[in-house]
RNA sequence: GGUGGGGUGCCAGAGUGGACAAAUGGACCUGACUGUAAAUCAGGCGCCGAGAGGCUUCGUAGGUUCGAAUCCUACCCCCACCA
């Protein structure tokens, strides 16, 4: 690890952040004592981002919270066309109408992300080369640009510096070129050609001087840096950061139920703050390094805990409250923080609907009619079945008898059990629950 | 277009007339131990059934047989090599 001027890159070199560089030297002396602009660009493939995005934005969060001034950047264009860059087959294109509500989902939430991350832990803001930027972040759509440009004018002007060569040597159409079940459209082909204009436009007019992005976008920035080269015979920089991979292998954000998305909607608070306390300690200290702006000795204090087997989850609590919080807000992290003691609590009884309700509020729920807790009553198999917990009736009668079905945090120990209004643990709501972590609030009409 | 190989459960992959609801591994689920972690151990993993047991599955549709994932016929799809 080389000894940098700059605050921003020590901090992101300590962080774990620099993967491949242009030129680390030219950039730290570029960073020491002058605010630069910097940009990220973001895929519009869905409404939402995705933990797998937000190892970008942490990058840019840094670089703000190091007084520089980073520029979001949204595929508005290239979304069209779709990046071939570590993805194995051709995508599907994307309409525009769908493509532009993408577009104001993402850019929303990634002002939101900046705009929290200079608030947090103003005990580690990097010594700023100028005032620390405030206000949202400047959002642009490469289809400001991109749309104007005629084809014509893009294979005189642009595509004059692009050699072919050089372009199928890059990793990502490689890949793609020996892959001969896929193979790649010419469409995919030009991606880099329309990115690389992006760095150039933005250098041009933004005085943009650095483009930072995941591992997988080493060839575009390239692709950029070099046009910038040839055009105006300038210098313009790039930075990867690693592609981070869970203990297990997997991608970061992707669970067995899918993904861990940024919207609320999508994956609630809840849900969000439970991935990151149900991180292995093993990758817990890379995350606390990237995901968070907890000060280092803290940092290094909680990865010696954890090396020490000392950890009792603490540290994953630690750091997703510092994650919930960074993407969610600090009452949504507090909030999931305190339904996690309560579910992962005893048993439940005597409390008030509104309480249960509160608590439970991220917990899917089902309504059920009141008189089918009348009487008989309904099976607890039937109720496992309906609210979605199980799939059969065959797969709830495993779970009970494996011990693994709870009725208001108790264990269900009789088969045939049937569900009355006896069992309600408030005025009118149950709390079902399969295994350890998977709750069903059953609210009674 | 020609020739050869193949389609089995979430995935990989055995099975090639009865012992097959289908080996084995992975994924997944549950329990124990813990910390909502990892590792380990135990159990489970088509549907119905408390159970005995029953029912529906091996690309699709027919057929042979007492009996088929296994044999035959047609069709669909995939792969390899050749052109």
């Amino acid at each position: 690890m080389a000894d940098f001027r700059s605050s921003i890159l020590s901090e992101l070199d300590w962080r774990g952040f620099v993967h491949q560089s242009t030129d680390e030297e030219a950039i730290d002396e570029l960073l020491v004592d002058k605010r630069i602009n910097l940009y990220c660009g973001f895929d519009p493939t869905a409404s939402s981002l995705q933990v797998g995005n937000l190892l970008p934005l942490m990058m840019l969060a840094f670089f703000r919270r190091h007084g520089h001034q980073p520029l979001a950047i949204v595929g508005g264009a290239t979304g069209l066309i779709g990046d071939p860059s570590g993805k194995d087959e051709e995508r599907n294109l994307l309409d525009e109408e769908a493509l532009q509500a993408n577009l104001d989902g993402i850019s929303d939430q990634m002002d939101r992300v900046l705009e929290r991350a200079v608030e947090m832990h103003p005990e580690t803001l990097g010594t700023a080369p100028g005032n620390l930027p405030s206000g949202s972040t400047p959002l642009l759509n490469n289809a400001d640009w991109l749309g104007e440009l005629s084809f014509l004018e893009m294979l005189r002007d642009i595509g004059k510096d692009f050699r072919v060569n050089s372009m199928i040597n890059k990793e990502s159409v490689r890949d793609r070129l020996e892959e001969r079940e896929q193979g790649i459209s010419y469409t995919e082909f030009s991606y880099m050609v329309l990115q690389a204009y992006d760095f150039y436009h933005l250098y041009r007019e933004h005085d943009c001087q650095l483009q930072v992005g995941g591992s997988d976008q080493w060839g575009n920035i390239t692709a950029g840096a070099d046009l910038i080269r040839r055009k105006l015979g300038e210098t313009a920089h790039g930075i990867t950061a690693p592609l981070i991979t869970t203990a297990s292998g997997e991608k970061l954000g992707k669970t067995a139920e899918g993904t861990v998305w940024l919207d609320p909607d999508r994956t609630s608070p809840y849900e969000f703050y439970q991935y990151w306390v149900r991180r292995d300690d093993k990758e817990t200290p890379q995350l606390l390094r990237m995901f968070t702006f907890l000060p280092h000795e803290e940092v290094e204090e909680m990865t010696a805990t954890i090396e020490a087997g000392d950890n009792r989850g603490e540290v994953q609590e630690k750091l997703a409250w510092e994650v919930t919080s960074l993407v969610h807000g600090k009452d949504a992290a507090d909030f999931a923080s305190r339904a996690s003691d309560v579910l992962y609590g005893e048993t439940i009884e005597g409390m008030t609907d509104e309480e249960l309700a509160k608590i439970f509020s991220d917990v899917p729920s089902t309504t059920l009619d009141r008189d089918r807790l009348t009487g008989e009553g309904i099976e607890i198999r039937d109720l496992f079945v309906e609210t979605d917990l199980q799939s059969s009736r065959g797969a709830a009668k495993r779970l009970i008898r494996q011990g693994g079905g709870y009725l208001n945090n108790e264990q269900i120990e009789d088969l045939r059990y049937h569900v009355t209004t006896d069992d309600l643990a408030s005025e009118s709501m149950l709390v079902l629950r399969s295994g350890k972590k998977n709750y069903h609030l059953v609210q009674v009409e």
